[in-house]
DNA sequence: AGCGTTAGCGCG
DNA sequence: AAAGCGCGCTAACGCT
């Protein structure tokens, strides 16, 4: 392993934000024809113009920034690729587009490290919305450093190719584009390191050339079990809709508005209610002055038929609703893209500036289906492209509660750690207190594991905050403040800071804000939206350092000690907790290895490096490697038997 | 026809 | 008045 460290680039082998202070760097900026944005993924684009300007202090310019411009496709930039070889970063705003287009130009982008400037004024915004829209012109408005040249930018939101452009008014654009966003990066360099957010930063910008490499090769899917999942849900949906058609006489069940009509005027059930007995209405409309009794499978769920009809459309309306948003969302998109394509793979954008958290969120590309969703279900429909391969995925367990146990330095949930114990048996044992005293808490036992899996939806609740429910659920939540007193009075000091500032400061620096928030009448601070702020305050720290820095560091380095194995095996998403590859075979253990070491002893190192944070709770990767992404005998047997 | 909003539901 | 958190996507719906 040591030799693999050692070909890392050094800004991994040793990580230090101070390399941004330096002004041997290049600013740049490509006009690129416009089908799907400029996507550098499409082959059909290319480049058009160039623009970048080389630091102060670049090998290249005499003590002071030197503008250049280039017309040409990415085969005619070798002076570009050679000034940012020379310089200890490159810089653009949304600089994973500039990473897909460098690596056309030919440069190793993974070995160049970035200053993006759009991760720039999300990292500045910490979670507030106006961060996530960051362009560039947006980025200047608030500077008060003017616009960009509004008629050419015009006529590129109108759709007008740059190609097609008259060269001179691109290139003054090109320019202005280029000095505006340079003065933008020197500006705000100089405010991320005010700011303390320069460490953070800095990992960010590790993510990005990864997030750029995976989202490149997209995700390959099985045709022929694509196929015949799809004939095997469609048969059933067709059966269940003829049967819901007889029965209510042709409603659209995923209307809510004919659902709520048929189940609560026609078919005269009772308005189900929520434990405390209040009834489960949505925003009233003119037909429910009191608001649209719910139409979801909870609700249905709760509604008890009297009649033989009545019993049998309870029994098949949830399924059938199911079955055809897994169509919708699912297989229909599958099932065009292996018909439709000759490699059957799906792309998506992996967005780092969108959530308020700072995990990733994703946007499918042609076919709509976004990689951070995809039904469990389906996951054994994605397979290796190369014959031969296998897919593998590594994901940190139980992450976030880890995460929780070490914010709140919890010693019993230290102890149920290093010693095992299972977290949804302590909950069985209260909610379901007759049923697992019945069976001496053994999981093993049908009621055993009845009560366990009924537990796990309960289990993580209070760790975000959450408190209410029926009788047996509160004494849980009671129970679990009561028991882990490090994360119960973590919150509380995050919350009430939050009242005192409405502001929390990370560990890492990353600044979160509630300050659009305001007190109500019982002194609930309450966001615009009217949320409360405490439940989110629980959160937040929680999922932010968990999926936003510590997954983020470990994928990265998984990236690149794969790559500086000289792996062929490669990764092609990531979801909050893990990773998944596509492996050659003859590489599956090296995969494990450095999974475990990415996710595990690589993150402490990291966090105390870099944060001086010294996480003292146990990480635990879980590396499974199959022929299929989470595919299994079980599995196998309920979707692809004839 | 196109837009934004809502309900519902998938993921971690 | 009370409410676990964070996302993206579809269909329905109401509006222009």
């Amino acid at each position: 392993m040591k030799d693999y460290w050692e070909k890392l680039p050094d800004f991994l082998q040793n990580p230090d934000p101070s390399i941004y202070r330096s002004n041997n760097y290049t600013y740049v900026d490509f006009e690129t024809t416009n089908i799907d944005k400029g996507d550098p993924n499409n082959p059909s684009n290319s480049i058009v113009l160039a623009v970048w300007i080389i630091g102060a202090d670049h090998p290249g310019s005499q003590g002071k920034p030197v503008l250049k411009a280039r017309w040409g496709n990415e085969f005619e930039l070798e002076e570009l690729v050679r000034d940012i070889e020379q310089s200890d970063y490159f810089s653009a705003h949304n600089a994973k587009f500039e990473y897909g287009w460098l690596k056309r130009c030919g440069l190793d982008t993974p070995n160049h490290l970035a200053w993006c400037t759009q991760v720039g004024e999300y990292v500045l915004a910490g979670n507030r919305k106006w961060g996530q829209m960051c362009s560039l012109e947006k980025a200047l408005q608030s500077r008060k450093m003017g616009g960009k040249d509004s008629h050419v930018g015009k006529l590129m939101k109108n759709g007008v190719c740059p190609s097609e452009m008259p060269k001179s008014w691109l290139k003054k654009y090109g320019k202005i584009d280029v000095l505006k966003g340079h003065d933008l990066m020197l500006r705000q360099r100089r405010e991320i390191f005010k700011e303390g957010l320069h460490k953070t930063f800095f990992t960010h910008m590790l993510f990005t050339p990864v997030l750029n490499a995976i989202e490149s090769v997209g995700m390959c899917l099985d045709k022929d079990r694509v196929t015949a999942v799809h004939k095997k849900f469609a048969d059933e949906l067709r059966g269940y809709a003829r049967e819901l058609d007889e029965i209510t006489g042709g409603i659209n069940t995923g209307s809510p508005k004919q659902m709520a009509h048929f189940l609560y005027r026609e078919m005269k059930f009772a308005i189900p209610k929520d434990h405390r007995g209040k009834e489960l209405l949505n925003k009233p409309s003119e037909d429910w002055p009191d608001g649209v009794p719910h139409t979801n499978a909870d609700a249905i769920a709760k509604l008890k038929g009297r009649t033989k009809k009545q019993k049998r459309f309870l029994e098949i309306v949830a399924k059938h609703n199911k079955l055809k948003a897994a169509m919708s969302k699912s297989l229909d998109k599958f099932l065009d893209c292996v018909n439709e394509t000759e490699d059957g793979i799906l792309y998506a954008n992996l967005n780092q500036t969108r959530t308020v958290t700072h995990r990733l969120s994703s946007t499918g590309k042609h076919y709509k289906a976004q990689f951070q969703n995809f039904d469990r279900r389906f996951k054994p429909l994605f397979k290796a492209r190369n014959s031969g391969w296998l897919v593998g995925e590594a994901d940190e367990g139980q992450l976030e509660y880890r995460v929780a146990v070490y914010l709140g330095q919890d010693k019993a949930g230290l102890y149920d750690i290093t010693h095992g114990v299972d977290a949804h048996g302590f909950t069985a044992s209260i909610i379901f207190k007759e049923e697992w005293e019945a069976c001496g808490g053994d999981r093993k036992t049908p009621e055993g594991k009845r009560a366990r899996t009924a537990s796990k939806a309960h289990t993580f609740k209070p760790l975000y905050g959450g408190h209410s429910g029926t009788p047996r659920q509160v004494a849980y939540y009671d129970a679990f403040r009561e028991k882990h007193q490090g994360i119960s009075n973590a919150q509380k000091q995050w919350i009430s800071e939050v009242y005192r500032n409405k502001r929390l400061t990370m560990e890492t620096g990353l600044v979160f804000y509630w300050d659009d928030a305001r007190l109500n009448r019982n002194g609930k601070l309450i966001r615009p939206d009217g949320r409360p702020v405490d439940q989110s305050v629980c959160n937040t720290p929680v999922q932010y350092l968990a999926t936003g820095e510590i997954v983020p560091v470990s994928v990265v380095y998984l990236f690149h000690l794969m790559r500086a194995a000289n792996m062929e095996s490669f990764l092609v998403n990531t979801v909050h907790d893990s990773a998944i590859a596509e492996i050659n075979p003859t590489e599956k253990e090296l995969f494990n290895k450095i999974s475990v070491l990415s996710m595990e002893d690589i993150i402490y190192w990291y966090l105390k490096t870099m944060y001086d944070i010294d996480f003292n709770v146990p990480l635990e990767a879980e590396v499974e490697v199959e022929t299929h992404w989470a595919d299994n005998p079980d599995w196998q047997k309920e979707y692809l038997a004839a």
